[in-house]
DNA sequence: CCAGCCCAATATGTGCACATTCATTCGGTG
DNA sequence: CACCGAATGAATGTGCACATATTGGGCTGG
């Protein structure tokens, strides 16, 4: 028999429910693109992530493999997966369908109003307002994108959640590639809250218009790019975010850091 | 060495890009569902499916996966991959979100009529006014339902073409259990004629009040519910099917075909 | 007779090794 | 000197075999 035998030897230290492993993974490259630490057009080489990460080749390939279906990533067969260059376009595309969805939101929001969830809505706003006034740029930063993705939840529809998450994620990564620096305070500062006064007065016609108005808002505050990539190599980016055993890598001096291949633009 | 050498043997017609047969796996299970061939809660079994498809488990495994990320299967880790019994309150949320997406749609083509093709928008009118008049029932239900999505690729937004990708088919998941046999003509004979009129002549309040007229029509048809199931075993639903070699199965009176592990609910 | 436990059979999950395909490079020729 | 073709290398795709977890049935004790 081979040298295999796998775990009789040892490093296994949780021996069942491996199913976190797969969304460790998957988080791990998707937040990384949040980040912006991953070039447009870079090749994401499932070898190269399975050492840098340290776990094996097959998870890396699943992960991908569910990127590239969600967008995330493009995966060409038998060439390799790449990451995309958001375009002006897309930010365009995304932003009109943002419109359309979240102003239905919040119109039906409005004329339901009597069967949602009006403490939490309140509570989010208080949390917003709270977090302005303490001047905490990183809470609002999360608060201001979680409020939209609040009243898709609050609709109470699965199919509204989960296309407005999907939204949302791609809207962030434009979000941190092309207005990383200078965001004021995420468009206006109480803006969050008149919409969500709108919709609690039941005044569906203003909260229509509001949400409108704070959507071209963003749109027009993204259309202005100003990019830096400080890339430097997988191993690099994934070093914090290892999800295998404790040992980062086995051959963290592999020649490969300096130079990577990504089809720089 | 093992009798593999795979291919040097024989039976390799296709010998590069296999990359259909992922998608013949895929559209073949999703047509079975289309088709109401398969009972809400039946556990699709790997190793069953791919006897009855005449492939390798990976690959059946491969387009499970894919399937449930896409929500048409429940996949329950460690015990197997489940038909999600579709509910009435699931098919109201699916035309809740319909109803905000694809009026969303017509106003926004209403207002844009200009940039958007014109000639393609008749000549799928056209060919449903043809198939009612020729009562081809078949092929009219094929262009009802495309006609929907036209609509999103005439829009020319990716984003809002995928949304309402992943609603229709969801939406045709409900059609076909739910009112597979009473379908008059899909709804009123030439409501779509009446929309595309109002979107050409850039009418977008009467564009957009007729679009959500006919979905509400469409919810409403489908909200009485009658469903028969004529499922006898998986190898009987994908016999003709077949997406393997030319052999449909290497063992056809397996004893399994009377029998079939389905939880009957 | 029923309930709880143990065991075996089966299905799922995963690592591994091989086949295949694509990109790069080197050598030859016009 | 430039261009084309073949060989080589690596990365992706896939089948296979093993490890693991769950389910069902049978057995034994109360």
């Amino acid at each position: 028999m081979p040298p295999s035998k796998t775990k009789g030897a040892a490093t296994k230290p949780r021996k069942k429910g491996d199913v976190d492993t797969d969304e460790a993974i998957y988080n791990a490259i998707r937040q990384a693109m949040l980040m912006g630490k991953l070039p447009a057009g870079l090749n994401l080489q499932e070898p190269t992530l399975a050492r840098a990460l340290g776990v094996s080749r097959e998870r890396v390939r699943k992960a991908l493999h569910r990127l590239a279906h969600e967008r995330w990533l493009d995966m060409i067969p038998n060439r390799g997966t790449f990451v995309p260059t958001p375009t002006i376009e897309e930010l365009h595309n995304i932003y009109e369908a943002r419109k359309i969805l979240e102003v239905g939101i919040a119109r039906k929001l409005a004329t339901r109003r009597a069967f949602i969830d009006t403490e939490r809505l309140n509570q989010h706003v208080a949390s917003e307002k709270k977090a302005i006034k303490t001047d905490d740029r990183g809470r609002l930063f999360r608060l201001s994108a979680e409020f939209h993705f609040l009243l898709a939840e609050l609709s109470g529809n699965d199919q509204l959640i989960d296309m407005l998450r999907g939204l949302l994620t791609r809207s962030s990564l434009h979000f941190s590639l092309f207005a990383p620096k200078r965001l004021h305070n995420c468009a206006g500062p109480h803006e969050h809250e008149d919409i969500a006064d709108a919709i609690l007065e039941g005044d569906t016609t203003r909260a229509a218009k509001l949400m409108l108005d704070h959507l071209v808002g963003l749109e027009t505050m993204l259309s202005v790019r100003d990019r830096v990539d400080n890339f430097t190599s997988l191993e690099d980016v994934f070093r914090c975010t290892a999800v295998g055993r404790g040992r980062t890598s086995l051959a963290t001096g592999k020649k490969q850091g300096g130079r990577s291949d990504g089809k720089k633009s």
